[in-house]
DNA sequence: TAGACCCAATCC
DNA sequence: GATTGGGTCTAC
């Protein structure tokens, strides 16, 4: 009998730890293989994590351990589901991020494998039938026989739902003069894409190559203007490291949004490369993590939770756009696969190079101590001038006529000049919507999620108002829900209303629009985006989603139609957000032959984000944002840790906060400030009710120490739950 | 995480 | 006296 040590599938801190059963079955088991279990009345799925051989009966280990002892109801897999590299990795993430260790496992495994009860009716492996010829031999066949056998012989492998002949085929399987052969298949489609001309390197990409190449140093920061071409970089060193026989993960922001890294690797690589991102069907993702595994492709292609794949003797790890905030999980173990890759490439002696035009400021200020390399691509390629850019300051009348208040006066110039010239605009609003909020003039009563309780946006495409957090939505009504009062306002604008207003003043234009509204269904996102690159629009109207990575030859002009949305969010990081988005949108214009112009509007036309986004000058922004993050004491300066507390009554959930302050504010005196209790954006979710905590601090080790005490010590009270944040972004 | 259990409020 | 609902406890 085997006395099996596993982690159950509830995440909850108060369950992170091992529960024991028996099992007296006669399948293969073993640490990392998952098990069907009963855990209080109800069937779960476990993960073993420790098993040994034991004469002693059921009665006396209960004696022994101390409490009661069921059986383990079925094994489930026959393999383990990680290798140890990943175990060591798993238990790292846990640890950094003080996160159960099922949740660093189940973040980690596609849904198919992973440790849930979920997983179990998710696909499986699918097959291809072949079938092969056995022995060779026409005696005793009829005509019709013999030209089957015939056929497939010349044709061998023949599909088997190809053999339209069913019965004959069965005679011929039966006689044992064919067989069935059955081949995995691989369900994402690969679309083969033409192979772009492999482009000659630049002297400052050889130069950074080489520098790369040269140096023992482990991890590198590649820090280039937009358009400067570190693709190319990323594609030769990739090249490079898979011809010494090493396995190079690429993890890229979001595909569906940047296509062109995916389809540059493919072309490249073809076969050898495996995609992992979240767009895929659990099939997919199963399908293309068990490739990884078995070892059929050595380059992977992904977002965040390719981070995670189960590549072996991996040499190289690339993290494109290196400071986009997708890289965070925003749900439990809240991981950031910035993070995650430097630990692993630490395990594995690999190479981590981090690439952006505006780095984070963390991975910049490293390596301004020297902990990363610095490399830097500083001139576009075929030295394309940065675009003409001028900042137009909306408070100021005179750039502003009544034809709109939106377009000023010189963007609708430019526009119409690009329009006359066939050439293609790009026009960045980063909000979705018609309106971003809907008052009633006469008793003042605002549309709010009854979820959330933020204002709800008006989308006129269906006539709906929408919470832009939850999905929650409703109709949009002709009178005040309070007063019945007509008159209600809608301010604030957003894609849709610059759609309609440029579609009044230059009804000649075609337009298209990109925000997550417009791509609802995804695969229309790349659509939208391939018919703008085909010129099937001139202007192209969008959210964040098309400042990013996107080439497109044709684009003479880009207009940020309001720079300062964004820059009032509260939080720390607004000026850097704001900052990254503007120099990338900047940076989308100009890069064919032709030259490019952008036009910045904004209320705040001094501020240091958007001026120095105007100049891409990233240097200067970096030594800006630096001297106020020291002076309010915010990361890279500090550590950030944040604690959720949420509960039914919210009278509950304030006072175990306050209690959890005063707690923290014994414990580590002067070794952290601790803000809060603050109410988060969203203060309402699930019917829980929602504080938070804010932790400031230098010393790891001991506000680690004492968050761990403190989730001890909270863990299985019904009333509340915590849950932890380790550098949090939302603040 | 989710069922079981306890207790009190509520119903007819 | 039965039923419902909220809150707490505990799991191997």
């Amino acid at each position: 009998m085997k006395l099996i040590e596993l982690l159950i599938e509830y995440g909850n801190y108060s369950l992170n730890r091992p529960f024991s059963y028996v099992y007296k079955g006669n399948k293969p088991v073993d640490i990392g293989y998952r098990v069907l279990v009963n855990f209080n009345n109800k069937e779960i799925v476990g993960y073993v994590t420790s098993i040994r051989e034991t004469n002693k009966n059921v009665e006396e280990l209960e004696e022994e351990l101390g409490f009661n002892i069921s059986e383990i109801i079925d094994v489930i897999d026959s393999s383990p589901l990680l290798s140890e590299d990943l175990m060591t990795l798993a238990d790292e993430v846990s640890e950094y991020y003080l996160a159960s260790k099922i949740s660093v496992l189940q973040a980690m495994l596609p849904p198919s494998l992973s440790p849930r009860r979920s997983s179990l009716k998710a696909p499986k492996i699918a097959y291809d039938q072949y079938v092969e010829l056995a022995k060779y031999d026409e005696d005793d066949l009829t005509y019709k026989q013999i030209e089957l056998l015939r056929l497939i012989k010349d044709n061998e492998p023949v599909k088997k739902r190809e053999i339209k002949q069913v019965t004959i085929l069965n005679k011929l399987l039966e006689k044992g003069l064919v067989k069935i052969k059955k081949v995995e298949k691989r369900r994402l489609v690969i679309e083969d894409y033409e192979t772009p001309k492999k482009l000659n390197l630049t002297e400052d990409q050889n130069r950074v190559i080489n520098e790369f190449k040269n140096s023992d140093d482990e991890v590198y920061l590649l820090e280039g203007v937009t358009g400067s071409g570190k693709s190319e970089v990323y594609l030769s060193l990739s090249e490079e490291y898979l011809n010494k026989g090493k396995s190079v993960l690429v993890l890229v922001p979001e595909i569906s949004l940047t296509p062109m890294m995916m389809r540059n690797y493919i072309s490249r690589f073809g076969d050898k490369v495996a995609i992992i991102h979240s767009e895929l069907t659990p099939a997919e993702k199963y399908d293309e993590y068990r490739k990884i595994a078995n070892g059929e492709c050595t380059i992977v292609v992904g977002a965040r939770s390719a981070i995670f794949a189960p590549l072996s003797n991996i040499g190289l790890i690339i993290l494109d756009e290196e400071h986009v905030e997708s890289y965070k999980q925003d749900t439990p173990p809240f991981y950031h696969a910035r993070e995650v890759a430097l630990m692993r490439g630490k395990m594995h002696n690999a190479k981590v190079l981090l690439g952006s035009a505006t780095p984070s400021l963390e991975s910049r200020a490293r390596a301004g101590k020297g902990v990363y390399h610095l490399l830097r691509l500083e001139n576009r390629i075929n030295n394309q001038p940065l675009p003409k850019t001028t900042i137009i300051n909306l408070s100021d009348y005179r750039n502003i006529d009544k034809e709109s208040y939106i377009l000023s006066i010189k963007l609708r110039e430019l526009i119409q000049k690009a329009l006359d010239n066939f050439n293609q605009v790009i026009l960045l609003i980063n909000r979705r919507g018609f309106s971003s909020s809907v008052t009633c003039r006469s008793c003042g009563y605002i549309f709010k999620c009854p979820t959330c309780q933020i204002p709800l946006t008006y989308h006129r495409s269906d006539m709906m108002l929408k919470c832009h957090h939850c999905n929650y939505v409703e109709p949009s009504v002709e009178n005040c829900p309070n007063c019945g009062s007509k008159y209600l306002m809608r301010s604030g604008f957003g894609t849709e209303r610059i759609e309609e207003e440029i579609n009044k003043m230059f009804p000649e234009a075609r337009t298209l629009r990109l925000d997550s509204d417009s791509a609802k269904i995804r695969a229309k996102i790349p659509q939208i985006v391939e018919s703008f690159r085909r010129k099937e629009a001139d202007i192209l109207i969008g959210t964040q989603m098309i400042a990013k990575g996107h080439d497109f030859p044709d684009v003479t002009l880009v207009g940020v139609i309001m720079a300062d949305i964004g820059l009032s969010l509260p939080s720390y990081r607004s000026s850097e957000r704001v900052f990254q988005l503007i120099t990338q949108a900047v940076g989308r214009c100009g890069r064919g032959d032709k030259k490019g112009e952008a036009i910045i509007q904004t209320y705040s036309p001094s501020h240091y984000a958007i001026t120095m986004a105007a100049r891409q000058d990233y240097e200067l922004f970096y030594r800006r944002e630096m001297e106020s993050r020291k002076a309010q004491g915010y990361p890279p300066y500090t550590y950030l840790a944040s604690i959720t507390i949420s509960g039914k009554v919210e009278e509950t959930v304030i006072d175990n906060t306050y209690r959890i302050i005063d707690k923290l504010n014994e414990e580590l005196g002067d070794d952290a400030v601790i803000l809060g209790p603050t109410t988060p954006f969203v203060p309402y979710e699930n019917s829980n009710h929602l504080r938070m905590i804010l932790i400031k601090y230098k010393n790891v080790d001991i506000v680690r120490n004492a968050l761990k005490k403190l989730i001890n010590a909270s863990s299985g009270k019904a009333s509340i739950s915590i849950s932890v944040n380790i550098d949090p972004y939302n603040f």
